[in-house]
DNA sequence: GATTTTATTTATCAAATGTTAAAGGAAAAC
DNA sequence: GTTTTCCTTTAACATTTGATAAATAAAATC
């Protein structure tokens, strides 16, 4: 990784919640760059979380498996955090992974070493929770779009809400994503035009 | 509100995370107990969320409309928090409120002075959060029951997870929080027996 | 307790979505 | 550039769910 990789993803923390130079400093030590091949697995199922993503540059998702069937839960893009919460908080083993869906750069934030820093460094634990709030309420805003609407006004809402998505992502991944099968999101493109 | 009241709540704070008895007092300063009649409307919607609740007996949900039809995001038991996230974390109104489901007493803490706590007592930050990354693992798993079931899935699911919400919850209510039509979910429960 | 209102169930029909299979396209591998 | 694999579309049919209306049951009001 570059320096200049670096700086400008520590800008980008810093223009989330300002941090004083110590504890840019601090976090500095703490930052890897992953790259992956399109595909690759970051994350398999049934590890438990300790690590703290973003993705730098590329795409990436969160998948499980329902029933032999595989699940998109979440996609990640420049710049988005990416964590399976429900193991990183419980400390139990995720049944969700995490897959660079072109290749792509990541970083990672070792979560016992970054939570180490929250004693001394308020503002870098006072950055971390304004990251959770703010996947919080995305999550809830997706439960909402998801809750009692049409595959149509599903795919409605994503155009216009996430037109990256629809640009970047292959279809599968989105159809479970809505919720959907393929071969219903298909129809529903076909209706659109 | 009676001091055991009082205590009973603090004392569930403190197993959330524990308290030193400074913060007790300053937390006991803040809290306000409000009685609710029967579908009475606590927050209505388009308020901004500036108070941080909790159920201290009865139950209650947060709801919304879609296209005139009344939905039901959350539903909250004794102890149960009950917010907003998206309006209190952005500051910006609110297109959800929360109504008492059948007579109820809530626990009130107003947001501006919580907040401003924080700065000397951290274990009512951290407390603070605790609450909210549940929340959040919560709704991630909700998400996850809402994506790719079949109605009748998502019933079984919360009897066997949530049986409070079939014994105590009118019907209508839980249709829309399965994101179904009454008439769908009372269908289902016939062929259940 | 009778009356009124509200909630739930049942039935019928229409619309949306799932399932399976096959064909066409696009991308990857050689 | 050809072959192979994977992805997307299309079609036909089955199933699920939605919409509407009417009947029953339950709850609230007087």
């Amino acid at each position: 990784m570059s320096d200049q990789e670096l700086n400008e993803f520590l800008h980008h923390l810093n223009s989330i919640h300002p941090l004083s130079s110590d504890s840019h400093r601090a976090l500095m030590e703490l930052v890897t760059f992953i790259p992956a091949e399109k595909q690759e697995i970051l994350q398999p199922i049934g590890k438990t979380c300790r690590t703290i993503y973003f993705v730098h540059h590329g795409a990436a998702r969160i998948y499980y498996y329902k029933e032999e069937k595989d699940v998109t839960e979440y996609f990640a893009f420049d710049r988005d955090i990416i964590i399976r919460a429900e193991s990183l908080f419980t400390g139990k083993p995720s049944n969700k992974g995490i897959q660079a869906i072109e290749p792509t750069t990541f970083v990672a934030l070792a979560a016992d070493p970054l939570f180490g820093l929250f004693d001394l460094h308020r503002d870098i634990e006072r950055l971390f929770y304004k990251l959770v709030e703010k996947s919080y309420c995305d999550t809830l805003q997706r439960l909402e779009h998801l809750q009692f609407r049409t595959a149509e006004e599903c795919y409605r809402v994503l155009m216009s809400q996430a037109p990256r998505i629809i640009q970047k992502i292959p279809l599968k991944y989105i159809a479970s994503y809505l919720g959907i099968t393929q071969v219903s999101l298909s129809r529903i493109r076909a209706q659109l035009g």
